[in-house]
This record gives structure tokens, C-alpha cells and sequence, in this order.
RNA sequence: GGCGGGAUAGCUCAGUUGGCUAGAGCACACGGUUCAUACCCGUGGUGUCAUGGGUUCAAAUCCCUUUCCCGCUACCA
């Protein structure tokens, strides 16, 4: 017997800093589909996800929640795969990064490709710019100076590890360039080559003094590896991935050797120039095949504007499972989900796909099929041979069915084999207003004729049925349960007519999906906001705080050296040629300089005039986008990168010192 | 600013290497039907295929102009 052929997918392991909501869910769906679509198939599989738990931001949210770090992921871990388990997803392997084997593993890659001089190490003394918080090899300077602004480099107390991209560059280009389908959708790789690779990579960063909340670097006290090595080795350690050769044994089996390299990276966009450069480059150092395709998928996003727990929109899928059930929700985002664009989801569009197409469409077709079955038959439909042309034509619609289905899913368009399988029961349902059953019921003559109509359609829904498995599973069983039929192996899906003769269907039909009032749902969720808003809204914590990555001391002296002012601006324009500037005229004191900031997103030139703002008069002026620059707007700066002027608590002059 | 993608029915989008009256789903309207979860089936669009020009026997499809959107990236003193 020929050995099966082999399938390991991943997923990105979720940042254990919080509740994961629809979006992240919607990842765990996905991979879940494609994986049991590649079971039923006949593939040997294997599925990982789990969670990444190390970095600062958790170090300070169990600070804050006052229990250890540890004590703080194994909570938000849990829940996260709790989650994952709600949803039905069937993984093989749940990850943890605090997992011990991993935590030794990343060592130990950590001091191999240091050991190899891909990772060295590097300081910031001398190349740390500080105004732009940015750090640089020697040979990156400019004359010595930050070739971002070309201002003095100051020593720095921080030294760190960098993983030294260049060496690999080349090969990885080539790669690249001979793997059409590495790097899915397509037009992401053209950004990754034109954004990163062509221009000449630099060199990342992989370790941080700054917190303790992470892998230590064993050979260096102080040094805690930075997220990428850490995270990204999960997709070899959780298999057994050992550096040194002896792999952990599962059951007796080597599953690095077995299922490396994964066939599937599945992560979501954003995080796409790690999968395809950094990690390419890592597994270079270790010597390993690279993964064979790394798919950035779109997000799934609520259209109310910024989400925020403290205002209690957040959409999670415990809640959307509560109101609709796990495999409509499956549904919903599977469905919902297009290929390369985000995708929307509201209770509205939640309610208006189930009502349409599961209750409607599916539930209704299952029902109306038992109940004649029952009504005219006694609830048992035989193949009594009186065909139609009809029949024909719904034979070849539902016997092709899986090839269409195959050939979307190889392609990974699951919203579309969806589609393809529902093609099925839209089929199913004109052919009953084709065949007419009610009236062949009417006609004792007939009954033959009705028997075979009948058949012809428990036969194709079993059939759909067994196609949704990898996207409904529940329903799968459910239908045919009450058809009292077995599964069609992927083998069969192309034969007609194995629903076995003599069974008799459910005489108690159970509505598969009830139909929802949309308003009856909003009600739902306005309690579930309330209910959100109420458990956040008092505390502070959670969304509301941020944390940014803390700067090096500094003495009064170093804060003297700074100027700031009051200025009033009397003038502004768009800097024409850039996305995010704005052009002002700020006058401080008697003087006016000319400032340009990043501001353009959050105000309009007009409504910049007469506002008194906080300036930082003594920086040395450059020039942004061939605009010269005098000084500096003060803004504060939220999560998500939006920006606030400050301005003084009182009416004050301008030119009056901020100190 | 650099690179890339896009602009097709009210909405979401398909339209393979240029070729029959430009399609699907949803929504809406009307008609049919009653086995079924007020469900299902059918019918219905004068759409400047963003704009202007070009190549061609023939262009939504190829080339150039303009406008607008989106992604990544740079700049955010």
C-alpha cells in the first residue's frame, strides 16, 4: 500500500495578552477547514496552533493583575484554546512558546546561529539614534551619522543581537523567484521583494534587556530572545524539532522528520514579511527546507469604527456561538471571508447570510425532504428506476460537485468551495418544484415515480452533506443522522445512488437552523455590549493603557538641553508631495519658524490655524520630504497610532516657556 | 515620494490567452407553488464595463492620459 501523503499546516500562534475576538477566531476556522478538507481526502495531517506568550506587554499586564507572568498566559492560553475548542477546531497540536521543550529548543537555535555568526552581537554605542529611536551597524552610518537624519549617534547603554539577513538574501530571492506559490495571495510577494529584499535587508533585531519576561540567552545574562526567533520556532519545535539531531519521538514516530517542511504556513497579513524573510533566513541557518507556502489571509472587521472593549463592541465568537451555534458561525466567516480583501462582520450580515442561506436554503430543503419522505412513503424513499430527463441533470450536478470543490480548495478559496457545495441544495431545491412531489402523492400511480424522486434527493443531500463536513461538521452529523445515512467517503462522492435501499428516514425532523429576527438579535447584542461595557468600563486596564518600550535614563541636564515653547500657528499647508505632512507657520515669541509634522491624517491645514501648541524650539532643523523642518509639534499618540496636539491647560502667549 | 493592485447592475463581486445580445449572489418588484422553517421555484436592469485617446476586423479584456480608491513602504524632528 502506497504511504499516505503527508499535510502539516499551521496557524500563527494568538498573543496571549487578551480575549481573542472574531478576527483571530476566524484564522482558527479557516485552518480547521482546510485541514479537514485534506483528511477527507486521504492525507495524513497534521494541524498546530497555540499561543505566544513572552514579550513586555504581559510582563506588565500581570504587574498589573498582580500574579506572575506564568500565572497571567496559562489564563489567557486556556481561554484561547477553549475558544479554539468552541469552534470546533480539530488540532493536533496546541503550542505554548512557555512550553519547556520549546523554551530549550529556542536556546539552542539561538546559540547555533550565533555560533555560525549569523547572529552577532551588536551595540548600540555609537549608532543609537536616539531621536529616532532607531539603532545602526557601522556600516550603515552615514559619515558616522544616523543615515535616517544625519544627526550625531549617541552612545547607548543597551547592547543587543541581530540576525544578519544579508547572507541569505540572495538565495532567498532565488527561492522566491522559482516558488511561484511560496508567498500567497501573489501580489504580496511583490511586496516583500520590492519593499525588502531588493532594496537590501537590514539586520533584525532578536533580543531584548529591556524586560525579563521572556526566553533567556543562556550564554549572555541579561538577554531575553526577542519575539520573532522565539515565536516563529514553534512550527519546528512542536514537532520535535531538536538542533542538535535527536528529535523528540511521538508515539515512536519522528514528526519533524515526517512533517517538515509544513505545506502551510496560515497567518494573517500583517505579519507577512515575518513568515517570508525572517523566518526563510532562520531556517537557512539551521540548514532546513523551507515551508512550502506561507498564506497572508485578510481580516475579518467590524465596520462600527475603532472597537474597543471599554465600549463593549468588541464581536466575540463565544458570543456569536451563543445566539447562532458553532457551524453557523463557521458558516458565516468561512462564507463571508473573500480571498485577498477584508471581509465585514456585523450581527446584521451574521443574521441575513444564516437566515438566507442556512435556514432557508439548507434547513429548510432537509425538512421539507423528511417530512414528504414521512408524509408519503411511510419515511422510506427507494430508487424504483422510473428516471427523468430531470433527474439527469441533477445527477451530474451533485456527482461533479467534489472535483469543483477540490479544485477551489487546492487553490485555498474555501468561501468559494462553499459555494460550490451549496450549489447542491439550491439544485435540490428546484428540483423538487420541478418534480413536483405533492401531486405525485396525489396519484396512487405514481408512487413508484415519487419513491424515485425522493431517493434521488436524500441520496444528493447526503451527498452535500458529506461535502460540508470540513466546514460544518456538527451539521454534517446532524443531517445524516436524521437521514439515517452514512457518511460518502471522498472516494464516492462521484458514484449515484449509495444511500442504502430500505432506510427509513427520521420521522421527527429537528430544524437545523432556526431563523432569526433581526431585531430580536440586536436586542441580543445591545445586551451583550451593555453586559462587555459594564465588566471594562470601570477599570482602566486593558485597552486603555499603553506601554511603550522605555528609553534609557536620562539626567536634568539632558532634559535642560531642551527647549519648549508655546507657539501659536498662524499658518499651514499640505506638504504637496508626502501622505502625512502638514507644512505650519508657528510663531514663538517674535520669531516664526516653519515646522512640518506628521499630522495630516488627524487635522486639516485650516483648522490648524490659531491653535497654541506645545513646541520643541532648539532641534536642529532638516529638512522632511524637501520641506525644511524648525522644531518640533508635540502630540500624544494612542494604540493605534492616532495623534493629539498638545496644548497648554490655559490660554498662555505664544513664546511662553513650557518648563 | 517609491513599488504594486483596483475602478463592471442599488450592494458584494466573477469575467481565463482580446471574439456570440457583459454575468453571479444579495436586495427589491411581480408571478407561480404549498411538501416545508411565511419556505421554495420562475421572471424582471436603458449597467456611458471610472476618464480621454490609441492599436485591432473586433477591447471590460492590450498600450498611453487624467481622476479617485486600496495595500506595502518611506517620511511622521
Amino acid at each position: 500500500m502506497a504511504e499516505k501523503k503527508k499535510f502539516y499546516l499551521t496557524t500563527a500562534i494568538a498573543y496571549t495578552s487578551g480575549k481573542p475576538h472574531i478576527g483571530n477566531t476566524y484564522e482558527a476556522v479557516l485552518a480547521d477547514s482546510i485541514v479537514r478538507f485534506k483528511r477527507q481526502q486521504g492525507y495524513d495531517v497534521r494541524f498546530q496552533t497555540g499561543t505566544d506568550e513572552h514579550g513586555q506587554k504581559i510582563e506588565i499586564k500581570s504587574q498589573e493583575a498582580g500574579i506572575t507572568p506564568k500565572q497571567f498566559v496559562d489564563g489567557v492560553s486556556g481561554e484561547i484554546k477553549s475558544i479554539w475548542d468552541l469552534m470546533n477546531t480539530s488540532y493536533d497540536k496546541f503550542i505554548r512558546t512557555t512550553d519547556e521543550y520549546h523554551e530549550k529548543q529556542v536556546q539552542k537555535i539561538f546559540k547555533k546561529l550565533y555560533s555560525q555568526g549569523d547572529i552577532y552581537k551588536g551595540f548600540y554605542e555609537g549608532m543609537y539614534c536616539t531621536p529616532c529611536e532607531s539603532f545602526f551597524t557601522s556600516s550603515q552610518l552615514v559619515d558616522g551619522k544616523c543615515p535616517d537624519c544625519g544627526r550625531e549617534c549617541q552612545p547607548a547603554k543597551e547592547e543587543a543581537y541581530f540576525l544578519k539577513l544579508s547572507k541569505y538574501a540572495d538565495r532567498l530571492i532565488e527561492h522566491i523567484n522559482t516558488h511561484p506559490g511560496f508567498i500567497q495571495p501573489e501580489s504580496r510577494k511583490n511586496e516583500m521583494m520590492n519593499n525588502f529584499l531588493l532594496p537590501g535587508l537590514q539586520d533584525l533585531c532578536v533580543s531584548r534587556t529591556s524586560f525579563k519576561w521572556g526566553i533567556p540567552v543562556d550564554f549572555d545574562e541579561g538577554h531575553v530572545v526577542y519575539v520573532w526567533i522565539d515565536a516563529l520556532s514553534n512550527y519546528i519545535t512542536g514537532l520535535g524539532y531538536d538542533v542538535d539531531g535527536s528529535n523528540a519521538l511521538e508515539g515512536g514516530e519522528d514528526l519533524f522528520a515526517k512533517f517538515w517542511p509544513a505545506d502551510l504556513h496560515l497567518i494573517g497579513k500583517d505579519i507577512l514579511r515575518f513568515h517570508t524573510i525572517y523566518w526563510p533566513v532562520m531556517l537557512m541557518g539551521l540548514g532546513l527546507p523551507l515551508p512550502k507556502q506561507i498564506f497572508g489571509h485578510p481580516w475579518l472587521l467590524q465596520n462600527d469604527g475603532k472597537m474597543s472593549k471599554s465600549k463593549g463592541n468588541v464581536i466575540y465568537a463565544d458570543d456569536l456561538v451563543d445566539v447562532f451555534g458553532v457551524d453557523a458561525i463557521r458558516y458565516f466567516v468561512l462564507h463571508e471571508m473573500p480571498y485577498e480583501n477584508d471581509g465585514l462582520v456585523t450581527w446584521e450580515l451574521v443574521t441575513e447570510r444564516i437566515n438566507s442561506d442556512l435556514a432557508n436554503t439548507l434547513g429548510n430543503l432537509v425538512n421539507r425532504t423528511i417530512s414528504m419522505t414521512n408524509k408519503y412513503l411511510g419515511g422510506i424513499a427507494e430508487d424504483k428506476g422510473i428516471q427523468e430527463d430531470v433527474d439527469n441533470e441533477l445527477k451530474v450536478l451533485v456527482t461533479s460537485a467534489y472535483k469543483k470543490v477540490t479544485d477551489k480548495m487546492e487553490a485555498l478559496r474555501v468561501a468559494d468551495a462553499i459555494t460550490e457545495v451549496f450549489a447542491i441544495f439550491k439544485r435540490c431545491n428546484k428540483y423538487i418544484d420541478e418534480t413536483e412531489p405533492w401531486i405525485l402523492g396525489k396519484d396512487e400511480s405514481k408512487k413508484d415515480r415519487l419513491s424515485t424522486v425522493l431517493y434521488n434527493l436524500i441520496e444528493s443531500i447526503v451527498t452535500g452533506a458529506s461535502l460540508l463536513e470540513p466546514f460544518m461538521p456538527e451539521t454534517t452529523g446532524k443531517i445524516l443522522t436524521q437521514l439515517n445515512a452514512n457518511k460518502k467517503s471522498f472516494g464516492n462522492m462521484g458514484q449515484f445512488g449509495l444511500y442504502v435501499p430500505g432506510t427509513k428516514v427520521t420521522d421527527k425532523p429537528e430544524i437545523l437552523f432556526v431563523r432569526h429576527d433581526i431585531k430580536e438579535v440586536l436586542e441580543k447584542a445591545e445586551e451583550i455590549r451593555a453586559a462587555q461595557a459594564a465588566a471594562n468600563g470601570g477599570s482602566k486596564e486593558d485597552e486603555n493603557v499603553i506601554d511603550i518600550e522605555p528609553k534609557p535614563e536620562i539626567t536634568f541636564d539632558d532634559f535642560g538641553k531642551m527647549q519648549f515653547q508655546v507657539g501659536e500657528i498662524i499658518a499651514c499647508e499640505e506638504v504637496k508631495k508626502s501622505k502625512k505632512l502638514l507644512c505650519s507657520q508657528v510663531k514663538i515669541g517674535s520669531q516664526v519658524k516653519q515646522i512640518v509634522s506628521g499630522i495630516k491624517q488627524y487635522y486639516k491645514a485650516e483648522e490648524m490655524v490659531g491653535k497654541k501648541v506645545m513646541v520643541l524650539v532648539n532641534l536642529k532643523p532638516a529638512k522632511l520630504a524637501g520641506v525644511l523642518s524648525e522644531g518640533m509639534l508635540l502630540c500624544a499618540e494612542d494604540a493605534e497610532g492616532n495623534l493629539a496636539l498638545v496644548t497648554p491647560e490655559k490660554d498662555m502667549p505664544a513664546g511662553a516657556e513650557i518648563c
